[in-house]
DNA sequence: CTGAAAGCGCTTACAG
DNA sequence: CTGAAAGCGCTTACAG
């Protein structure tokens, strides 16, 4: 055995009667080698507690086994959406099952994204899943620069031919969460949007005020937030003091309701008898308000699974010909 | 240069004209080489865009420069709790300067810990940082079998001797909480604690018990939550049920108070008028519920950096005397 | 189906 | 201060 006393290939074909070749092979399990040796350098691997040393593995495949989530926010609010909190664990999830560890990416705060192109550029993983991206990050032609597969969770605000994402159709779903408020006898419209150097934003907000305009109704009510809690409250107050009359607010994620919600209830206007609302996300936050919110899905641990199946397809020299979109759904609860 | 396109330590000591070793010293910084080399070195590095092979260094250092953070939750509405998203960002912000990468390593999904136990195990990661540890995931034993430097943010519930950690003082911080409702009028007082099978939530309880029993309170009105929304606010309401007299209530985090905010509302219940709440954390929610609330500090991410320079100080062979316990403070704002 | 040999890209005694 | 050489622990043609 090693001198540090972890057990070596070597160890392991020695004790079972083999070359280091058969032992690799065996332990990979990549044919051909004998029922019999299959055998004895299982046991050798087992009786030993043998686990194959990734540094040398990776120096000669020249694969590192890891995929990187890159979480281009300097603020680790980020997380605390439950959307996002979703996405990382869907990644997670995912490469489980093929071994491949996750490497936490971040912005720095303050700063800006040189470390995250310094690591892509240096062959650090092998493939990347990106999540929450805006636009002034640069991720997409970084990522193009750098040759590395790569996914987005949610369609890049930059339009790079060939970068693969899964996302929900956020303009669909706008326009449902509109149409629906419309069609159930909302008359004046508002909406809290997210972040517009953000897809998701922009398309929800083109869906809301195409379904807006769709039944007839004045569509340029709205206002620019980014997915918090807190800007969302301020929106929402100042939408009633800048138009009373509002009996409908369509919020860009649940979390951005909540805080709509809160704002009514702070003015005393009952939901959804004075003011109905609708969310996005459909997240565990939709079912912890009050009341419940009415919502369009957007299932985040299943896009960034089928984003994290693309980067791995693309690893295996199969990449998906075309983005993944999921249809949402709206699901009707308490709030409107 | 390598055949992939890759420079290596050999293309950058040819083009310095230098040995391998020189090089190698110079692109690490390690004394001694000449100015005039280091200078060369430094060229060749920029202009062949070097960076040294992770694998390659790892295979002899016998280090991976690699810290894995270890969420032992098969749930990952944990990051949902800015608590904790706060803790990842902490410990990602502290590994940044040091050239550290961050694995993310959580619990399976209906899994046990055993994945958990197999990568440490199997030298992956020189050291872990583990955030949201519970009594039946096993992870003191664990991490002290495998010998690898590790610390954890909060206290573990599991006595262990040399385990390392970074803590508030909840049980103190409890006790202020207390205290406080007590002395500033409130009569009776219930609590919902987090979940027992987590330190925090134990040493919150048995603070906020002293502090009530301090003060001359009954201190027996109490229930075992889970640190989730939902959870908070049924309990809540069933507080309201069998206790309407309460007219205070301890929140085992500022999450839980809000649950237990939305159910006094809807139980029509004034805040402070007719109950008075008090959080933990003073997470960026106290500032989002209505009223905000009156709460002790818990800052995740000063913790979290401080556990990751425990492991750090372990991998230089400067270990820790003992654990780091961070005073709390009572922030009184609008809730009590 | 199997093994001997080369080689992945570094760091680190060692000798000078 | 510098360089030649060994070696970290694997995988992979290649030949048999």
């Amino acid at each position: 055995m090693a001198g540090n006393g972890r057990a070596t290939l070597e160890d392991v074909a020695r004790l079972a009667g083999v070359s280091r070749a058969t032992a690799s092979r065996a332990v990979r399990g990549v044919a051909p080698v004998s029922e019999a040796n299959q055998e004895s350098v299982r046991r050798a691997v087992a009786e030993l507690g043998y686990v194959p040393n990734r540094a040398a593995r990776s120096l000669v495949t020249r694969r590192t086994d890891t995929i990187a989530v890159v979480v281009p926010e300097p603020d680790s609010r980020i997380f605390s959406d439950p959307f996002f909190a979703a996405t990382v664990a869907g990644v997670v999830e995912t490469l489980e099952e093929t071994a491949h560890q996750v490497v936490l990416l971040m912005r720095s705060r303050g700063g800006g994204t040189e470390r995250l192109a310094d690591y892509l550029e240096g062959n650090h993983a092998d493939g990347v899943v990106v999540i929450s991206h805006h636009r002034e990050d640069h991720l997409p032609a970084m990522i193009g620069r750098s040759g590395i597969p790569a996914a987005f969770v949610g369609r890049p605000i930059t339009t790079v031919p060939s970068l693969q994402y899964a996302d929900v159709d956020n303009r669909a779903g706008g326009r449902m969460a509109a149409e629906y408020l419309a069609t159930t006898g909302s008359r004046t419209v508002a909406a809290v949007a997210g972040p517009l150097d953000m897809a998701a934003a922009v398309d929800r907000l083109e869906g809301w005020r195409e379904g807006l305009a769709n039944a007839g109704l004045d569509n340029t009510i709205w206002y620019e937030g980014d997915f918090t809690v807190a800007t969302a409250r301020a929106l929402a107050a100042r939408i009633l003091r800048e138009r009373p009359e509002v009996d409908g607010i369509l919020a860009a994620s649940d979390l951005t309701a909540s805080g709509v919600l809160t704002a009514l209830h702070a003015a005393g206007r009952a939901v959804p008898g004075d003011v109905r609302v609708v969310g996005f996300d459909d997240s565990p936050v939709a079912l912890e308000t009050d009341p419940p919110l009415t919502t369009v899905t957007n299932p985040g641990r299943e896009l960034a699974a089928a984003a994290t199946r693309m980067v791995l397809a693309a690893l295996d020299g199969r990449p998906f010909p075309a983005p993944v979109i999921l249809q949402p759904r709206l699901v009707v609860r308490g709030s409107a």
